[in-house]
DNA sequence: CTTAAAATTCAAACCGCTTTGAAAATGGAG
DNA sequence: CTCCATTTTCAAAGCGGTTTGAATTTTAAG
């Protein structure tokens, strides 16, 4: 069933129609009424290709996903991220288009998402130190909200991020006054971001301290699961093995505890761990008490700021941008003790 | 710029560059040449929402995925199932939108997105072991192919599935010729087709060995970390605590990793598990040798091949339907051993 | 050279909706 | 009962492509 179809069935004219169903003034209150309830009788909704033309708005946002070039891996967290913007889109009536692109390709795709007009906006995600993606999008004038931030970037953007750097700075606090003076941190690519603001963080709290910073403690890749392992692993072997590990992911720090486990020390005594808890859904850091002590922060929650924002933008262009920055907690699990000596 | 400027630009009709552009055989060879030199030069592509209009199709498939109604999770499973199914979205230029709707929505969803012409076709998954869903898409005529089966329906779709039953009756031998007697089920949500199929699988090992299913060996929800440990705790600590766990998947077998290392057993001695292993990127079962025994196969591959599926389908709706079972392959990790006297 | 056949190109109709500017209906005041 | 102001409804013009059927040009044959 079409507009036309709709509108000889009830004998009224495709404009009453349109402007009863999408709220505007003009339609006296029976009408609406009896439109309604045709439009649901007979199972009418409007084509989304006809109103994409006429209104010039698609409804749907983009998300881009780039996967690494060499190894293809799809960050979990991006599962909980996008619940969350989800949540928020449903509300909106906004449909929400994801795609997954090499990273040589990035800056082609939203150049073509906005010209053919497939999305009103998209969300960038893990932004790297310095990224030129933000600039493609500022040029190209498509409303646009970074998961994070681009610390080289100088365009003036809208992003949600997390206080990774406080967050990793009071991580590592908290191991120097538990005693701990070899603490390693197992960050996410080094290109990232946010891993450079967890290191900036991690690097202030040392040198408060007069503790230097070691490179041989400090490592950074796609957080998973064999790489928290391996590089654990390869680190306590050394003479002068680290007492403390700090870890980007629950993911790696699983893969810590394997290592750590693996190779006969305990949690907490030998070694200590901190990871940032990002709370999937999936991989919950336990119950009443934490697996891991742990810099939490939902990203979930981010994914709902990060819609509402976008939304926003695309509503009211000239609204200024925003900026939400989201405070880490920590809490306090059974990974971390004061060190031995 | 639009096709009629660009036909301004280049003094030739709008049909020859559209037809130009899409290969259809009535342009001469060097006027193509030259529009797709402009087209490029000019920064053109088709406005979609345009030719959705003129030609009915979206070249947009859908993913509608069902949060429980209690907790809403997203499995990670999924980011990798579409990570595969991207791939050959983009190299056959379809688009991917996705829904995360809330079970109670879930039959509204298709027919929305059908009648508005968003999508081409769905990819249904996590279907339950009866899933109304599948008979409102036969019914509503859009294409669609699921990821994995719903036994109870009747219905001849298409699907990609592993072969759960056969994959779990192995594991299970596996561990009987090990000695173990006691081995527990820790499933997914019961519900679900998968978890019904491993259950069948698992019984069909046991008795064919006159080893009587024990109900309270057999656990079944949302395949959480958390949810693997909780259990395997409970099931540990019972007089007569099972000698061999099977999981469902990585992160449940993580949890219950966690619980026998908790109570002080080692892995492979007092304990074995039997995971499956969906080969997520984020989250491999080890390098050379795998972390845990596990049932093997790659979520990524099925999702490459429901994509192709449904793009067969929707570009050849005659076609019969198409059906591949997996197998699962069983490798060998260090996480079972011979039963402990 | 014609002329018919084949290869190109074109103008116009159509897809289904939104929205503008005008027309019709209704209501209130005098 | 008029007349003007206010509501309500309408016809028609886009939005930007694809596709049909006709017109034009090119090629080949006689």
């Amino acid at each position: 069933m079409n507009l036309r179809q709709l509108s000889e069935v009830l004998g009224v004219s495709q404009t009453t129609i349109s402007r009863a169903l999408n709220g505007y003034p003009e339609v006296s209150e029976k009408t609406r009424q009896r439109i309604e309830h045709a439009a649901r009788k007979y199972n009418y909704s409007p084509n989304r290709g006809a109103s994409t033309l006429a209104t010039g708005r698609s409804m749907t946002i983009g998300h881009v996903l780039s996967e690494a070039t060499s190894r293809e891996l799809v960050n979990p967290i991006f599962g909980d991220f996008i619940a969350g913007a989800s949540e928020v889109y449903k509300a909106n009536k906004y449909d929400m288009l994801f795609s997954l692109v090499k990273n040589e390709e990035e800056s082609d795709i939203y150049n073509s998402l906005l010209r053919r007009g497939v999305v009103d906006g998209v969300v960038l995600q893990a932004p790297k130190i310095s990224d030129e993606r933000i600039d493609i999008l500022e040029k190209l004038g498509i409303p646009f909200v970074v998961h994070g931030r681009s610390s080289r970037s100088n365009a003036n953007y809208s992003w949600v991020d997390v206080n990774n750097r406080s967050a990793f700075r009071r991580a590592t606090e908290f191991l120097l006054d538990l005693g701990h003076r070899k603490i390693a941190l197992i960050n996410g690519l080094a290109t990232l971001d946010f891993a450079q603001r967890r290191y900036l963080g991690y690097c202030e709290a040392l040198e408060s301290r007069g503790v230097a910073v070691n490179g041989n403690l400090v490592k950074g890749a796609e957080m998973t699961e064999v790489y928290g392992y391996m590089v654990a692993k390869e680190m306590l072997l050394q003479k002068s093995p680290p007492t403390a590990i700090l870890t980007a992911s629950m993911i790696s720090a699983i893969g810590v505890r394997r290592a750590v486990q693996e190779l006969g020390l305990t949690l907490g005594k030998q070694v200590s761990i901190v990871t940032h808890d990002d709370e999937l859904s999936y991989l919950n850091n336990g119950q009443q008490i934490p697996i891991f002590t742990a810099t939490r922060s939902s990203v979930r929650k981010a994914g709902r700021i990060a819609a509402q924002m976008l939304i926003d933008r695309i509503e009211n262009p000239n609204a200024p941008r925003a900026e939400m920055l989201l405070e880490a907690e920590l809490v306090l699990g059974a990974s971390t003790g004061p060190v031995q000596q």
